[in-house]
Parts: structure tokens; sequence; C-alpha cells
DNA sequence: ATGAAAGCGCTAACAT
DNA sequence: ATGTTAGCGCTTTCAT
């Protein structure tokens, strides 16, 4: 048991020096066929593994990307994460993941455990607090030390490097587009994150549109901003106190939960509200009636951006690309909770 | 920009030997509280970070768990997730995750990946194909260098590690007495993930059951066995061809969606049939009506994972505890499918 | 209290 | 084709 062979180990055995195995093992043409076989064959029968860490410290590298999302349990990031894993793999680096849990120390605490030498980049969407209070200073180390950086979904304009974002505001322009189009007039405007940027786009698209289409924004129709554990009681006296023949949920949750409320107020779904939602999962396929949904592409904004990051570390440095921002377009699936 | 300060950097700077430098960082008390506030002050200033690597290399340990899942969609797994990102943290290791996608060959190349001194232990659950082929040799490398496995839920009698793992046996036994109690008697099983051997425990519980009941095994009430994509078919030749008065469903997608054919069929759940679920996701909760559900607590069996794996990283090596495996209970969630 | 030096396991430039 | 050697950045033992 235990045994941890070394190259020095084989190179002993094997009575040759520990260049030649390395250099067999790492197959180069350097050396005789015979030899090559040898040294190989006895490294497998012996279960040989290089030690990653003497590996990574010479050559002043990872293969390792590092990952911080916001919540594994929201399907868009899960999907992301699966995007993120399979085209990291593809390219042969392996993925070092954190969970933020909506949290700013939770956040800085996981940079400093990425530490230097650990990855050789870093794809990051940011908490709900950091949003909030702004502070982003944690990633500049990244890019003092000249790890680069890739964020997605949750952005921050403060932090110069690449970025995948969603049309957020195209989005939420085209769904409420859609319910106008339908016969809608009254259209709510429902979220539970608020003060993420995202949000705030989605909300200006949603107002762009009613603008294009004359109807005049009714602040008292946008909800937002307060605790979730009041979602309910919000929702009900939106339904009750205003004239509403449309809600668009800026998160999944919003959605699903707002059609349970207006349902169970004895509203038909969708004659006499219609429903729309931010978020692609599971829930608005399997919910009576079927959400029709914002699709975000989460597995593909992953492989992007990990792209994106992986082509920033291989770059040469002598040619640096200026940074760019990648506006991934969303599409709307249509299902039963809206009108045609 | 691109700094990469060293220790040396330090050390040269302010005129002190490396290894004070070394020590004064890491709160050694030889330091003088003069010297080692210079040196601090230095460091934090110019933002040092340590090279993990080398540390790793030195220390030969590293503060890292490797965790392989076979798929991040998944409800269950995500909340493992959940459970080991938060329990790895709180003792101070961080997570190496990698997703298998349920590919015996992709599982492979992870351990390949999550090579000698990366991590300090390994948390895994088999991927589908990997239970199928009872192919698990590929683990033995790690046991073999010292490098604890803790195995969770899809775990593989072939490897001799610790374990944590569902009483699917009794979960099983349980969930078919309730619906027997509430007066079903066709009890049919459901299964879309067949030759896992949770799968197996799941078909035990419910036909000793149903032994114990005196209701008599009707294998045609057992569908499993089958590609997902004939999942529509399968069940409703299942409720065209026989009187079922219930469904237990071995998996969140069998459970929720024979309960959606059922109610296309004209079925009225549960007066007609009920339905009850393996996995406690967000899709029983919302369905209509919403489905009764075994809840296999993944967040706290991520936690339980990650302890005694850590436990076993930390351990002695002159006092060895022989290998466990711990058995979590569930519990029923009652819900809106099954009748009182 | 501080410094010097060895060495973790590996790669790669250079020598043979 | 094979060997020798320096050194990646760090910790730690031993010396001063």
């Amino acid at each position: 048991m235990k045994s941890k062979i070394t190259l020095r180990d084989i190179a002993k055995h094997l009575k040759v020096s520990v260049g030649t195995v390395s250099k067999a093992l790492n197959g180069n043409h350097e050396i005789s066929e015979k030899t090559r076989k040898r040294i190989v064959n006895y490294a497998k029968k012996h279960r040989y593994v290089p030690n990653i860490n003497a590996v990574n410290l010479r050559k002043e590298s990872a293969p390792a990307i590092g990952l911080i999302i916001p919540n594994i349990l929201n399907y868009f990031f899960a999907q992301v994460f699966s995007g993120v894993e399979m085209a990291a793999n593809e390219r042969g680096y392996n993925i070092i993941s954190c969970i933020s849990n909506e949290s700013l120390e939770k956040e800085i605490a996981t940079t400093n455990t990425l530490k230097n030498g650990l990855i050789s980049g870093l794809l990051v969407s940011l908490s709900e607090e950091t949003e909030k209070q702004k502070q982003t200073s944690h990633f500049k180390k990244f890019i003092d030390m000249g790890t680069p950086i890739v964020m997605f979904d949750r952005v921050s304009t403060a932090i110069q490097c690449d970025k995948v974002i969603v049309d957020d505001f195209g989005a939420s322009y085209d769904a409420t587009e859609y319910l106008i189009k339908s016969g809608c007039r009254k259209v709510a405007a429902v979220s539970i994150l608020d003060n993420l940027e995202i949000g705030k786009l989605r909300l200006a698209g949603y107002k762009k549109c009613l603008e294009d289409y004359n109807i005049i924004i009714d602040e008292k129709l946008i909800v937002r901003n307060f605790d979730k554990t009041l979602f309910t009681t919000e929702i009900k006296s939106l339904l009750h106190n205003h004239k509403v023949d449309a809600i668009l949920g800026f998160e999944e949750f919003a959605a699903v939960n707002s059609m349970v409320i207006a349902k169970d107020l004895g509203f038909k779904i969708p004659e006499d509200i219609s429903i729309i939602g931010f978020t692609n999962g599971m829930l608005p396929q399997y919910v009576t009636p079927t959400i029709t949904s914002v699709s975000q592409h989460g597995k593909y904004i992953g492989q992007k951006a990990v792209q994106m990051l992986i082509n920033r570390i291989e770059e040469e440095h002598t040619n640096i690309a200026p940074f760019s921002t990648e506006i991934i377009k969303t599409s709307l699936i249509i299902r039963d909770s809206t009108k045609n």
C-alpha cells in the first residue's frame, strides 16, 4: 500500500537517469523505442502517477480553471456549469469550482482559495451581495498576477476583462412585445432578485417596449425590492388592487410562483392572465399550464466563456487582443401560459 | 502588471532571508514582532500570494478534495454538491469537481485529471455505465497511493472504502407500504435508470413489502429496462393493459412523467391512481397535483461524506479505523398525489 | 532572532 | 540516445 512511486524510483530500478524516464514518459523522441517501452511498462505496472504539484511548479502553469458561481441549485447556473465542464475538458483543462452562495464574504474566501498557481484562469458570475455592494476589488489580484478572468451573466463594469452576457434587455423587450401582441395591455413585471445589473436591464427592456407601444408605464405594476418570504403577499396584493392581464417574471421562481398564486386566486391562465418567465429550466415545462419562457442558453454560455478564457490563457503575450464582451441572444420558448 | 511576487523578492527588498520571510508570513514565533510586521505589510502591499504548487509539493499534501458526480443537472446531485462544498470549506478544503456525465470513459479520464498530489481525497458517485460494466479498477490507484476515497449513493462493493448510502430498500418499502395502507393493491414500479445497484434495492424493498402484505407480485407491473425515449409509450401501454391504482417512480423523472401521462389519459390523481416518487426536488412541489416524494437528504449526504473523508485524510497513520458505511434514512414528504 | 541550505518531484537546457 | 544539472517557490532543520 501507499506507494507514491517517483521518477527517481523508476530510474533507480531501471538503471537509467531521471531525465530519461521523464522524457520517455512524455513521449520525447530522443528516447529509443526499446527504453521507452521498458520505462512505460514499468511505470504502468507500478501505477506511476506524476506529482502534479511538481509538474505545475516546474511548468509555471496549471491545466485548471477556477469557476465561481452563486448557486448550484439554480438551474441556469447548473447548465452553465455543465457547459463549462464539458468545454474545459475538451481542451484539457479541469475545473476547480466554488459556490459563493450569493455571499460576498464567501466569494472573497473563495478567491483566496483559488490561489496563485492553482488555476490558470478564472470564470466568475458575481454573487448578489457583491453586486449590491459593488465590491469587486478581490478580483484585482488575479489580474495583477496575469491570471485572466472571464465574467459571465452577472458581470461588473469595474473589472476590465472578457465577458459573456445574455441580452437581457432584448430578451425582456421581446417577451413584453410578445405579450402586447397577444393582446395584453396591463403587463406587470415581477422580480425577487433586485439590485442585480441584469434585473435593471430586464426592467429597462420591459419599459422601453411599453413606451414603443404607447402604453403608459404604471410603476404600481412593477413589483420588486422585497423580501422573498413576502412573495405571496406581494403578488396577491398586486392582483387584488390592479387589473393585470400579464405577468413577466424576471426569474423562474417569480414566474412559476406568480402563476400558482394567480391560479389559486381563480384567474384563468392564459385567458385572464398571461405569464412569461426568464430561465428555461424544468419547472416551466412541467407546471400546469406550462410556462412560456426565455431560454438563456446556459450551457452555451458556459462553453463560450471557457473558450474565451482558454484563448486568453494560451494567447501569445506579444499579441494581446483587447477585451471583448460576447452578447448571447436569448430565445422565447412558447408554451401554454400565453395567448397566440 | 503581472507581478507574481515571490518570497525571494520580498526577502531581497527587505534585506532579510527567504526563511525569515516564510516564517513571518506563517506566523512563526521565532520572528520578532517588528520584522514580522515589516514583512507582512510589504507582502500585503504587493499582494503577495504564495505559490500553491510549491507549498503543496513541499508539504506533500493539498487542501483539496476531488468530487466526481454523474450529472449536475440532477437535483439530488446538485444538493449533494452544495453540501459537499459547504462542509469542505468549513474545514479548509476546496473542491475540485468533475462531472462524469454517466460515462465510464469520462469517469476514467477524470480520475486521470485528479492526479497524484492534486487532491488529498476523493468523493465519488459512480456513473451509470460504470455500474453497468462493473469496471471500477480506475479507483484502485488512489487507494494504492494512500489517497482515501469515500463513495456515496452509487457505490461499488468491489472497492474497499468508506461509503455513505441512502436506505433505498427501506425507503422503497415505506413508500410501498404507504400506498398499500392508503388502499392501493395494484402498485406499479417504474424506473428509467436500470442496472443501478440502488435501483435493485428499491425494487427489492418494493417486492418485500408486497409480500409482507400478501399481495402477489405482478412482473407486468414492473416497468424498467427500456430506452428513456420510449417512456411515454411504455407507461401508456402499462396503464392501458393493466389495472393500476398506484405508481412508485424510482426517480423524479419517472414519477413526474408517469403522472403527466396518467392525467392525459384521463385518470384522476390520486383518486384513480396514486403516485410516489424518489428524489425530492423542485418539480414534485410545483406539478399539479404535487407529488408525494422520498427525500434523500442530498445536502446532508454531501456533508456526511466530506466529514468521513476529511477524518480519513487527517487520521493518524498509526491508528487506522476500519472502513464504515453510513446509511442515511429517508423521509416521505406527503403531498397531494396520494390518498390519506 | 535570523540565516543558510537541503530538498520536495519534475522538466528542459545542455553535455556527452 | 542518454545523462547531468539547475532550478521552479516553498518549508524546515540546523547553525549562528
